[in-house]
RNA sequence: GCCGAAGUGGCGAAAUGGCAUACGCGCUGGUCUCAAAAACCAGUCGGGGCAACCCGGUGUGGGUUCAACUCCCACCUUCGGCACCA
C-alpha cells in the first residue's frame, strides 16, 4: 500500500489518538528519574496556528521525543498567553466578548497543535485568562506590594493614543507602540509600577551564568540594564541657594567643563529663572521642547538647541564660573538630567559650544596632534591622552586619571563615585479591560488598601461596555467599582486598570509545574524537581522583554522562599523566522502559508521534515512548496523500504564474517547513529541529522540481498529498523505506524534510543588525499593502518607523484593518519 | 555612532585548520511507457582539453600556516539590537 494522502491521514489520526489514550506524554514527578523540561514561549491565541508556530514547536518537539527517547522524565506542556489588547479590538470589531473570542481562538490553535502531532502533556494545559490562573498573578502583586515591590506613583508615562493605553519603556520600540508601531507620546499619569530596578545587579550579573543562551540576547539584556559607572559632582549656583548634580562617567574631563545643562524638564529650573528679566522667554522654549514628541526630539540630524538662563555655576575642581543653559539634548531620563558639558571631548558638546559661542578647553591633549589649540578643533576629541589644564593631575594618562580624580573629588566632598543604570521600574497599569484586575481598593479614609489575600481573586466582570475609547472600561463598569473598604467597610472603589499581560507570561513556566493547584502559586516541591526549564524556545523578539521579566520575578520567588534558584531557564534557543519570498511571513503582507493546507496535502510529518531539513533552527527559513513534495517523497521511500523489503520472519543478525558490503552498511548505519544522536544533542543541527539519514537510505537502497542468506536480510532488517527510530523524533506518526508494522508492541517512544558500534565505522582501507605545496594531486586508497614510512614508499613509486615533483627537493613531509599526506617541494 | 550576527553552486544549505560545495531542490540525458506522470539510473561550480588531467574558485585586500570557508588585521555589503545614555 502506498503512502497516500487518506493514508497519511488515516495514520496520523490513528497516533493522535493512541497517544493521547495511553497518555504517552503525561508527566508525573520522579525522583528516581532525571527531569527534563522543554518549553517553547506559550502563544497569543488569535487563530490558527501558523506556519511561525509550527517551526517553534515543531524544534520543540524532536528534543522533547528524543530526551524521552534517551531515558528522561520529560515535561512538555502547553498553554496560551490569552488575556490582551487584539483579543479586545476583535470583541468590538466584531460585537463580541474578548472571552469568547479568546476561547474560540483557543479551540482552533489546540486543533491545529493536536494535527501536528506535538507531544503535549494535555493534562497541564492552561490559559492566563481563567481566573484560576490570574488570581495568582493578584497574589503576587501582592506579595511584591507588602515587600514595597509594587507602588503606585505619579509620572510622565508612555501613551498610546491608538491603543488609548500606557506602555512600558520595553515596549516603546524605537520611539513608537511595540504593538500598532504609533507614535508614543508622554503623559502625566498616576499608575503602577513593579521595582524590577532593585534587581537590576543581580538582573546583571546572573547573565553570567546563562553560558547557553545565545550571546546576542545576552547582550541585548545587558545593554538594556545598561549599567555604567560614573561620578556625581556638585556644581554650587552663584547666589545660592541650590547645587546641581551632574552625573558624568568622564570625571578626567572635569577640568574642561566650560558649561553645564540641564534638562528644559528639570526640577531646578523653575527656581533659577524665578524673576530674572527672560524669565518668559524661557520658560517658552522649556514649554516647546515639552511639546515634542521623544522622536522629534531626539531625531537624528536635529540641530541642538538651548537657552542660557543667566545664571552661572561653580566648577569645585578649580573655582571656575561657568554658565548654566538648558538645552532639547539632555534628557531627564538618564542620569540627573544634568550634564557638564566639555565641548573639547564630547562631540554633542561639542556642536552646541559651536552653534552658541560657548567656550573652549582642551584638557587631554591628542598624542597625534600635540599642539592643537582649541580655536583649530573641527571636532571633539574623543580618544585617550595625556592630561593638561587639570591643575593636580597634568600629565597623567586620562584613563588613569578617571579613578584618582574620583577618590579626589570623594575625599574633597565635591563629588561621589556612583553606578548609574538605565533600566527604569516597570509600568504595569493597563487601561484595558481584558487583563487581570490589580487587586486595589482606593477608600476615601483608608487611602490606598490591598485586597486581602482570602478575597482574592478579584473577578473580572463579564459585563462591560466596551468601546476602546475612554480610559479603562472597567471604570464604567460601575458594580465592579463600588466596593466596601476591606479595612473599615466603608465605600471604596477599586482599582480599575488591569495589568500589562507581561505580568502573566513572566511566571506561567512555574505554574506549569502544578496547575491544578487551587491553594498556592505552585507547589514547591513540583517545582524544586521540574525547574528550571532546561531548554527553553522562542523568537528573539522577546529577548528582552518577557526574557527580562522573567527573570526578574524568578528571583522574586527565590527572596520569597519559594524556589531556591536564580535563573528560570537554562538554555535557550531562538528560533529564525520563517519567510516567504524573502519576507517574513505576515497576514498584512499576505504572503502567509497555512499549515492546514500543507496538511491536508501532505501531512504532518514531511511539514515537520520539511521545516526541519531546510535550515538549522535559528536560521532564518524561506518556505518553499517543492520543499514539502520532497519531504513527502523521502518519507515515501521510507515506507515502500518497509514494504518491499522488511521481512519480518528473519529477526537476528547472525552472520560474523561480513563481507564489504555488508560493512559498507553497517558502517553508514552506525555513522547515522552518531551523527543523528550528536547533531541533536550538542547543537540541535536536525537538518544534517536527516540528511545522513539520507545517506543511509541511500545505501539501503543499494545493498543486495540474496534470496537464500538469511544474514543479509537481518542485516538489512537492522538497518530499516534502525532509519524508523532514528527519525521517530522528526516524523513521529509514520515512525510509529511503520514500527507497529515490523512487529513492534509498544510506541517507538518506549524504545531505548539507539547507540552505535564505534569499530563499526572503522574502514579496512581508506583514501589518503596526496598534497604537493597544499594543491591536491592524487588519491590512493590505503590500508588504514599503514605507517607512515610504507605511506611514503607507495606514494613516492607513483609515476604522476614522481613527474609531479619533477626533481625539486623534498623539503618537508607532511602526514595526517588516515587523511592525508602533504609534500613541500 | 556603538554592540552583535552573517556573506559559499541556479536555489535551501554542508564542511574537529586537512579532498570546498555533503544532503536536498532544480535542471539535463537515459530506462520503463502508445504517451505522460511516478519510480529508477547517470550527469550537474567556472574555464581549457578527445582524454588522463590542468588552471581558477567560499564578499574584497592583506597576513599566519606545509595546508585557511575555517585563525588574525583592515575594508565592503546585508540583517538585528541600542542610541543626544552624559
Amino acid at each position: 500500500m502506498p503512502y497516500t494522502t487518506h493514508e497519511i491521514h488515516r495514520i496520523e489520526a490513528k497516533w493522535q489518538k493512541i497517544w493521547q489514550d495511553q497518555k504517552i506524554f503525561s508527566a508525573q514527578m520522579d525522583a528516581a528519574k532525571e527531569k527534563y523540561y522543554v518549553l517553547e514561549m506559550f502563544p497569543y491565541p488569535s487563530g490558527k496556528i501558523h506556519m511561525g508556530h509550527v517551526r517553534n514547536y515543531t524544534i520543540a518537539d524532536v528534543i522533547a521525543r528524543f530526551k524521552m527517547m534517551q531515558g528522561f522524565n520529560v515535561l512538555h506542556p502547553m498553554g496560551y498567553d490569552a488575556f490582551g489588547q487584539p483579543a479586545e479590538n476583535a470583541a468590538i470589531k466584531n460585537k463580541t466578548h474578548p472571552a469568547h473570542w479568546t476561547y474560540s481562538c483557543i479551540d482552533q490553535m489546540r486543533a491545529g497543535l493536536k494535527r501536528m502531532g506535538f507531544s503535549y502533556d494535555w493534562d497541564r494545559e492552561m490559559a492566563t485568562c481563567d481566573h484560576a490562573y490570574y488570581r495568582w498573578n493578584q497574589w503576587i502583586f501582592l506579595k511584591m506590594y507588602e515587600r514595597g515591590l509594587a507602588f503606585r506613583k505619579a509620572s510622565l508615562v508612555n501613551w498610546c493614543a491608538s491603543c488609548a493605553t500606557t506602555l512600558a519603556n520595553e515596549e516603546v520600540i524605537g520611539g513608537a507602540c511595540w504593538r500598532c508601531q504609533s507614535q508614543v507620546v508622554q503623559r502625566k499619569l498616576d499608575q503602577w509600577y513593579l521595582k524590577i530596578t532593585d534587581y537590576s545587579e543581580q538582573l546583571l550579573e546572573d547573565l553570567r551564568k546563562l553560558d547557553q543562551w545565545p550571546s546576542r540576547v545576552v547582550t541585548m539584556q545587558q545593554n538594556w540594564i545598561g549599567r555604567s559607572r560614573g561620578v556625581n559632582i556638585f556644581f554650587p549656583v552663584k547666589g545660592g541657594p541650590a547645587t546641581i548634580t551632574v552625573f558624568t562617567t568622564r570625571v578626567d574631563t572635569i577640568f574642561g567643563a566650560t558649561y553645564i545643562v540641564l534638562a528644559p524638564e528639570h526640577p531646578l529650573v523653575e527656581q533659577l529663572i524665578a524673576g530674572l528679566p527672560n524669565e518668559k522667554k524661557i520658560r517658552d522654549f522649556v514649554e516647546k521642547v515639552a511639546n515634542e514628541s521623544k522622536s522629534q526630539r531626539v531625531g537624528t540630524d536635529k540641530k541642538k538647541e538651548g537657552i542660557f538662563t543667566g545664571r552661572y555655576a561653580v566648577n569645585p575642581v578649580n573655582g571656575n564660573e561657568i554658565p548654566i543653559w538648558i538645552a532639547d539634548y539632555v534628557l531627564m531620563e538618564y542620569g540627573t538630567g544634568a550634564i557638564m558639558a566639555v565641548p573639547t571631548h564630547d562631540q554633542r558638546d561639542f556642536l552646541f559650544a559651536k552653534e552658541y559661542q560657548l567656550p573652549l578647553c582642551i584638557v587631554i591633549r591628542n598624542p597625534q596632534d600635540p599642539h592643537l589649540r582649541e580655536e583649530d578643533l573641527k571636532s571633539a576629541y574623543e580618544g585617550d591622552g595625556a592630561l593638561v589644564h587639570s591643575g593636580p593631575f597634568d600629565g597623567l594618562d586620562n584613563r588613569e586619571a578617571v579613578g584618582k580624580i574620583a577618590a579626589w573629588m570623594g575625599e574633597k566632598k565635591i563629588g561621589a563615585t556612583t553606578v548609574h543604570w538605565r533600566l527604569r521600574d516597570w509600568l504595569i497599569s493597563r487601561q484595558r479591560y481584558w487583563g487581570a484586575p490589580i487587586p486595589i481598593v482606593y477608600c476615601d479614609r483608608c487611602g490606598i488598601v490591598a485586597v486581602p489575600e482570602n478575597q482574592l481573586p478579584v473577578v473580572l466582570p463579564q459585563e462591560v461596555n466596551m468601546t476602546g475609547e475612554g480610559g479603562s472600561p472597567l471604570a464604567r463598569a460601575l458594580e465592579f467599582v463600588h466596593t466596601l473598604c476591606p479595612q473599615c467597610q466603608g465605600k471604596a472603589r477599586r482599582e480599575t486598570d488591569t495589568m500589562a499581560t507581561f505580568f502573566d507570561s513572566s511566571w506561567y513556566f512555574l505554574r506549569f509545574c502544578s496547575p491544578e493547584n487551587g491553594s498556592k502559586v505552585f507547589d514547591t516541591k513540583e517545582a524544586a524537581y521540574w525547574m528550571p526549564v532546561d531548554q527553553y524556545i522562542g523568537g528573539i523578539e522577546h529577548a528582552i522583554l518577557h526574557l527580562l521579566y522573567s527573570r526578574f520575578f524568578t528571583k522574586f520567588f527565590k527572596d520569597l522562599g519559594l524556589i531556591s534558584f536564580e535563573e528560570p531557564f537554562t538554555r535557550l534557543l531562538t528560533q529564525g523566522m520563517v519567510l516567504k519570498n524573502g519576507e517574513v511571513m505576515s497576514k498584512s503582507k499576505g504572503n502567509t502559508v497555512d499549515p492546514d493546507s500543507v496538511i491536508e496535502r501532505y501531512g504532518a510529518d514531511s511539514l515537520r521534515l520539511c521545516i526541519l531539513f531546510a535550515a538549522p533552527p535559528e536560521d532564518q527559513l524561506e518556505w518553499s512548496d517543492t520543499a514539502v513534495d520532497a519531504s513527502w517523497k523521502f518519507l515515501n521511500r521510507v515506507w515502500n523500504l518497509v514494504e518491499q523489503r522488511f521481512v519480518a520472519t528473519i529477526d537476528h543478525v547472525t552472520a560474523t564474517d561480513l563481507d564489504q558490503q555488508d560493512k559498507a552498511l553497517e558502517r553508514e548505519r552506525n555513522a547515522a547513529i552518531k551523527k543523528v544522536t550528536e547533531d541533536i544533542a550538542v547543537g540541535y543541527k536536525f537538518n544534517t541529522a536527516i540528511s545522513s539519514l539520507m545517506i543511509l537510505m541511500n545505501v539501503i537502497d543499494t545493498y543486495k540481498v540474496n534470496k537464500i542468506d538469511t544474514s543479509k536480510q537481518a542485516l538489512l532488517n537492522r538497518a530499516i529498523e534502525t532509519v524508523i527510530v532514528l527519525l521517530g523524533s522528526f516524523t513521529p506518526h509514520i515512525c510509529e505506524e511503520l514500527w507497529e508494522r515490523i512487529g513492534h508492541k509498544e510506541s517507538i517512544i518506549k524504545t531505548p534510543w539507539p547507540t552505535y558500534d564505534a569499530q563499526a565505522l572503522d574502514q579496512d582501507f581508506v583514501e589518503l588525499v596526496v598534497q604537493i605545496n597544499g594543491k591536491l594531486r592524487g588519491r590512493f586508497q590505503i590500508a588504514r593502518q599503514t605507517t607512515e614510512e610504507d605511506v611514503k614508499k607507495i606514494i613516492f613509486a607513483d609515476t604522476k607523484i614522481q613527474e609531479a615533483i619533477a626533481d625539486k627537493p623534498v623539503k618537508r613531509f607532511v602526514f595526517v593518519a588516515g587523511r592525508l599526506a602533504n609534500i613541500v617541494i
